[in-house]
DNA sequence: CAGGAATATACCTGTATAAGAATTAGCGTC
DNA sequence: GACGCTAATTCTTATACAGGTATATTCCTG
């Protein structure tokens, strides 16, 4: 029935997890394992969220072996990037995000491979530290 | 449980009911029942939907004789303000919101009281065109 | 190809909320 | 104060969707 488009991305953000979603992938891409490390989530709950925002176009995603790799799309429609625009401008004092951040920033550090599987060339083999990665 | 302000005004504009009346808003402060006749609302669906704008801060109302005139805030969170500007860019081209807009500037023409009434001194009587609305 | 890890899907349940009907309340005219 | 008009509230019903459990699928390693 010809839902407006913001429509549908007003529908993806009004959901806090959701939201806190796309603010991650705003600063970096991230596989599904990640983000329920970043936002304690069941697996079930990060895998259905992203099905919703992948369905309506807000992320993308591509498999790196058994991961899969999500992020937000290159060519963005324009209700998403103002949202992307928003988001910057507002979210930052919040609590809840900055501590989302700061959990970012633990897990590239923590990662010796997250750089290389989310990075514009997800070629190159790792798998021995994703091994390390589950066991720690 | 300091739920983020920007998450608030996602779930107003999450429904395309209330997203039409921040639309309308945007452009003119308008009385309950005008926003019934322009959407095709019931009375009870417009004035809930409103109420929940209402509780939100997105939308002010003041009481102008029998009827309940609402508008936008003059002081708005800078979440608002983006929306705003991002309905402005994203919404003209979409048919729903151009037949909004033209029904609106019908009920402008057709009413000769919602100037007096909508504008910045909603003091002025309006009575004989009142009944000539309702009757028409 | 057996097994494990990462992710997706199907099914069920609970909750939020949109819509409708009926009622109530406020304001103005007579 | 009775009546008409505008708007809000209450109650009930219907639907969308978030969360959980179980299962399926895909990829990798040995």
């Amino acid at each position: 029935m010809n839902k407006p488009r913001l429509l549908e991305v007003y529908n993806c953000l009004c959901d806090e997890t959701r939201l806190r979603i796309v603010h991650l992938l705003a600063q970096s891409p991230l596989c599904v394992c990640h983000l329920q490390d970043i936002l304690g989530l069941t697996q079930v709950s990060a895998s259905k969220h992203l099905a919703y925002l992948r369905q309506r176009g807000l992320v993308v995603s591509r498999r790196h072996e058994q991961w899969m790799i999500y992020s937000l799309p290159t060519e963005r429609p324009r209700e998403l990037d103002w949202q992307l625009r928003c988001l910057q401008d507002c979210l930052p004092t919040h609590p809840i995000f900055r501590g989302d951040l700061r959990k970012l920033n633990a897990v590239r550090s923590d990662c010796c491979w997250v750089a290389e599987v989310v990075g514009t060339t997800p070629t190159a083999p790792v798998h021995s530290s994703r091994i390390k990665r589950r066991t720690e």
